[in-house]
DNA sequence: GTCTATATCCAGATAGAC
DNA sequence: GTCTATCTGGATATAGAC
């Protein structure tokens, strides 16, 4: 998995192709669909034959793999790049409309992250552990929250799914849905509130801190 | 689309033809995935020649179009034949588990309904109908536990769609998100009180009556 | 209805020359 | 690293005989 080895003299020169060949490979998934790249086709754009590419990347999946790792490094430094509001919950409120934009301009990416669409592809450990970062970090915010029940973290984060995915499958970049976020979010914290018997106590006062994950699998 | 109008003398014949060449689809479909049926291999399984399947199929996509109106028949029947609770909330509870159940038995039906996994493939009106009354039963049911405003409905259908998805994809079968229902059916419900002046008076005495879809869109 | 044969197109991957 | 040439496999769809 993941890109040949370089042994190649000029790692510049040829970094920078590698690259052109990613942004090429985005290009066409974002016209016919991720399943729509093809190395032919990519090579065709790139100014290549198809078999030169194996000089960058040792198979299709490898550049699946590829992007996979890009497209959760772009999530990652996009959400962590947000400046967030004091308030813990409005926080995670920010937080979920950063995450939620991100996938709202980029719609494949968030496909190659978030949905199994491709059929013989998994991403590396590599690659994935990029994902499970930016997973960690969306725990500790919730964490930061009050929302320390691994349960409620899976409940949170599946409303959260369930309202990107209705509103952009749907009606893509549309607001149906989207405007019902912090109404979702008011609805999920009165249920944590309801849940503890110092429900005012637990809002504010929280320390954040890493959470191994709710209980382990990925989203 | 749909399959190719019969002048065969023995219509009985010929149906019962089709839906071997249906059911064998729904059998590879489960193997390899829905990307992963070809008329080749129905033909191989089913003891004809691929050429010959045109003689019952116009297309591939015709093919899709028939699977997905058996799929989406099949969960109305599965869905509306379920006895209720009185109480409309619970019935509400109840029908959510009833689907839930249809696409963990289902998966392939599941992911044809209301996943868009097959590059060229829309659904025909004619299928599509049977998908629509299906949403229409719904609704009914949410209008009358008191789920009246569309917007709610809206946001009642993500959660769902969020939880059985994010159960579905990262753990099949399994029970991680799956035994919140209850809990996040009461969340919702009491987010739902919360917005009323007169709560308890709204949660029992609701006619039954067709609402006309939340706004229009399907999922 | 079913067949053979074929047209046409696409894909991913490898061998070996330069 | 890049090329040409090729292998191997797949697909949908059509023509025309029986």
């Amino acid at each position: 998995m993941s890109v040949t080895p370089s042994t190649d003299p000029r790692p510049a020169g040829r970094q920078a192709r590698l690259e052109e060949i990613l942004a090429t490979a985005w290009g066409i998934a974002e016209e016919q669909g991720l399943a729509g790249v093809s190395l032919h086709e990519v090579a065709r754009r790139v100014g290549l034959r198809q078999p030169s590419l194996y000089a960058y990347v040792d198979s299709k999946n490898c550049l699946y793999d590829a992007m996979f790792g890009q497209a959760a490094q772009a999530l990652l430094t996009q959400v962590t790049t947000v400046d967030l509001p004091d308030d813990p919950r409005q926080a995670v409120v920010v937080m979920a409309r950063s995450m939620w934009s991100f996938v709202r301009e980029n719609p494949v990416k968030g496909q190659l992250l978030f949905e199994r669409t491709i059929p013989g592809f998994e991403p590396s450990a590599e690659s994935y552990s990029v994902a499970v970062r930016y997973q960690g970090w969306v725990v500790d915010k919730l964490f930061a929250a009050g929302v320390t029940d691994p349960g409620d973290v899976d409940i949170c984060t599946a409303l959260m799914a369930g309202l990107i995915s209705a509103q952009e499958t749907n009606e893509p970049g549309g607001e149906r849905w989207f405007r019902h976020l912090e109404a979702v979010f008011g609805m999920f914290f009165a249920y944590i509130d309801g849940k503890s018997s110092t429900p005012t106590v637990a809002r504010k006062e929280r320390a954040t801190s890493h959470a191994t994950g709710p209980e382990g699998a990925p989203s």
